[in-house]
DNA sequence: GGGGGAAGGACCA
DNA sequence: TTCCTGGTCCTTCCCCC
């Protein structure tokens, strides 16, 4: 995906505080009108006329639409379960869900990746025990502070309450569907789905047939023998998104961009600068993109991006759907919502949720009392945020926001070879320099994700001495890993391999000047940002090439200095003895060589301790002074206190490891772990 | 007891 | 026969000071 990934503002993970101020009164059960407004534009392009006659009849619900629902029985979770994560999706309110679950039940019955769905659900199930279990618990002592606690929590966030901005969603209908039918405008009217394997999308006919996003491809042909499915083209797809968000930017110059095809607005001085009522400003928003670009949209106008992103799903495709800015439309309209409604609440915690009798955000004030005591203090906030249809008012471009991660993962065909899986490794290696590469980064953590042919997904991580970018690193500090997991897992065969860096550092350009001086961005910058230009202009691209070639004429200089500052430690440490041990204390201790300074050091463990110390001390440093400041091939580095030093490195109230005390001798064996390359792999 | 790393998992598009 | 990718954030467990 080309889009520029933004922490999920509506999640559990990112709860922000509203502004306005208003008493809170409390208002679950009494009775509030309701002025809401709804709106669609006219849609364009009914495409009814010349569709041909389909070879199976869409999944029609047999009655009335069916609302989707947590599986109140257990026997039903499973294949509830299996019905996917897009279940929420538009165009499928119509669609008989009890036979779609059945088609796609008996096509992945048997499969691994059916058993391993099996299990899944399973231990959600025992979870759900533990959580009713403890429900029964708190339901036999006195809630009465938990429940002043709660009411506090609401009566804090109403005093918040922002009501003055008004934010749209904007979600382009069937994206990428939508731009592959533009080229070719006979498969608007067949259903049509883009991607192979899995689905990434499908039109709305398609939808019809309980079709949907997420789905295996298989099973989409089972349920639609006649879908039509094209390949992605993303470099199209990244174009129209332009063309899109050209248009958006007249409407709000720091909009943001949630994905691909979405984005959110606050358009608040748009309508108070052209005397223009939201609902108007939006419809000709939604013309506007439609003339320029031949893709509709749908929009959901409201108080703030939750409700704005609840709203946008309310009319689509090519509607819009406009929540009154007022307290008791809101609440009103929360109270019958269905929890899974609410971006952040997936088919997991709906299900937790609708076990203690929380189906719609209504119901979340009735179990206030017991929400944080079984889903935790960030849940418990997040869901009296839903209840009172609170959200973010602030919107901003998404390159405003930091990137945490870089990494790449492939599926293939199951490996359990060795050599094979090594290769593999290699070629995520090189992928992820690639990307790392692009993205201007490197990482200070490793990790290495695993998914085996079960699809059991396991992942191991570890931090090496210097933050790495180069395959040759990726390559050399994952692979212990791996060779890890393989000895621990017996049956080792793999369907899924990938490789992320964490704790990024930027390489664009230094956060530290020559004179030692922070600058104004921290090491650490978001990953989009092309158009920032620096003060002085000087740094603005870190000139690679040579900021290698220095880099390595420095670790040249380093491994020079640190080989001769070796021998006088263990001068010092053996004054007159060089000679390795020799005898049974020698054949109790294995050599080992510092993957480090690459010096082969005496094995005894005390030497050991002081050296990896003692190096990595002096790794850090130069790491820091290389991470930081640009240095000439030709100048000595200069030390500079790192602003993050690597976790490793530093105990906890920041003294270098050498300062500190000697290790322990597990941490030592860990060490020993991580630093001993195993057999057979290239370094 | 608290900070922080590691591992796992939910969720999103 | 067949079920993705890339990203964020949270929780839990455990180690260490």
């Amino acid at each position: 995906m080309n889009s520029t990934p933004v922490p999920d503002a509506l999640s559990p993970r990112s709860l922000n505080a509203c502004t306005e101020a208003e008493p809170f009164r409390p208002t679950a059960s009494a009775p509030l009108g309701s002025n809401m407004t709804q709106s669609g534009v006219p849609k364009p392009n009914p495409p009814t006329e010349s569709m041909p006659p389909p070879a199976t009849e869409p999944l029609d619900a047999p009655s009335r639409p069916q609302p989707s629902r947590a599986p109140s029985d257990e026997h039903d979770s499973l294949r509830y379960h299996l019905l996917g994560p897009s279940l929420t999706k538009a165009g499928q309110d119509s669609v008989d869900q009890q036979k779609v679950s059945e088609v796609i039940y008996n096509a992945s019955k048997g499969s691994k990746f059916f058993n391993n769905e099996e299990v899944k659900d399973r231990v959600l199930t025992e979870k759900i025990n533990r959580i009713l279990a403890k429900k029964r618990q708190l339901d036999k002592v006195n809630l009465s502070s938990e429940l002043r606690r709660a009411d506090d929590y609401l009566a804090e966030l109403e005093l918040g309450r922002d009501l003055s901005q008004v934010v749209i969603h904007i979600d382009c209908d069937a994206f990428y569907a939508a731009v592959e039918e533009l080229d070719r405008p006979e498969l608007r009217h067949v259903p049509m789905a883009v991607g192979k394997g899995v689905l990434t999308t499908c039109n709305y006919h398609a939808r019809k047939f309980g079709c949907r996003s997420g789905m295996a491809g298989f099973v989409a042909m089972k349920l639609c023998p006649q879908l039509i499915c094209v390949p992605m083209n993303f470099a199209k797809y990244t174009a129209k998104a332009e063309e899109v968000r050209a248009v958006l930017a007249q409407y709000d110059p720091r909009f943001e961009s949630a994905s691909c095809d979405e984005a959110y607005l606050n358009i608040t001085q748009y309508c108070e600068e052209h005397h223009m009522e939201p609902e108007e400003a939006v419809s000709q928003l939604r013309a506007e993109v439609h003339e320029k670009t031949k893709i509709t949209v749908s929009a959901g106008i409201a108080a703030n991006a939750k409700l704005a992103k609840i709203c946008s799903n309310k009319n689509k495709p090519n509607g819009q759907f406009n929540l009154a800015r007022d307290r008791q439309t809101i609440l009103e309209f929360m109270r019958t919502l269905p929890t899974r409604k609410v971006n952040g609440i997936g088919r997991v915690f709906e299900r937790e949720l609708d076990a203690i009798g929380i189906k719609t955000c209504g119901d979340i004030y009735g179990q206030r009392a017991y929400l944080s005591s079984l889903f935790g203090q960030k849940a418990f906030q997040f869901l009296m945020q839903c209840y009172l249809g609170l959200g973010r008012t602030q919107i901003q471009p998404a390159e405003d926001y930091e990137r945490k991660s870089v990494g790449t993962e492939t599926t293939f065909k199951e490996l359990s070879s060795p050599d094979s899986l090594r290769q593999k490794l290699r070629d995520i290696a090189e992928e992820l320099e690639g990307d790392l590469k692009r993205t201007e980064f490197k990482g200070r953590t490793l990790c290495i994700k695993i998914k085996m042919h079960t699809y059991e997904v396991y992942t191991r991580q570890m931090t090496p001495p210097f933050a790495i970018h180069r395959a040759d690193d990726l390559y050399k500090y994952g692979l212990p890993m791996l060779e890890k997991l393989m000895k621990e897992m017996p049956n080792f065969k793999l369907r899924l391999m990938g490789l992320r860096c964490t704790h990024l550092v930027s390489t664009k350009k230094p956060g530290i000047d020559f004179f030692g001086r922070q600058r104004a961005q921290a090491t650490s910058r978001p990953a989009a940002r092309s158009d920032s230009k620096d003060k002085d202009g000087e740094w603005e691209t870190w000139p690679e090439e040579e900021f290698e070639e220095a880099a390595r004429q420095e670790r040249d200089d380093e491994m020079n200095e640190l080989e001769k500052l070796s021998q006088e430690y263990n001068e010092q440490k053996n004054p007159g003895d060089n000679t390795p041990l020799q005898g049974p204390e020698a054949a109790e201790q294995e050599p080992w060589t510092c993957p480090i300074c690459t010096l082969p050091q005496p094995p005894d463990d005390a030497t050991f301790n002081a050296h990896i110390d003692f190096c990595l001390s002096r790794q850090t440093i130069k790491e820091v002074v290389k991470e930081t400041t640009p240095i000439p091939a030709t100048s000595k580095p200069q030390l500079i206190p790192s602003k993050h030093p690597p976790a490793k490195t530093k105990g906890k109230r920041g003294r270098p490891k050498s300062e500190q005390g000697g290790l322990d001798e597990k941490t030592r064996e860990k060490r020993r772990a991580f630093f001993t390359l195993p057999a057979g792999s290239t370094s």
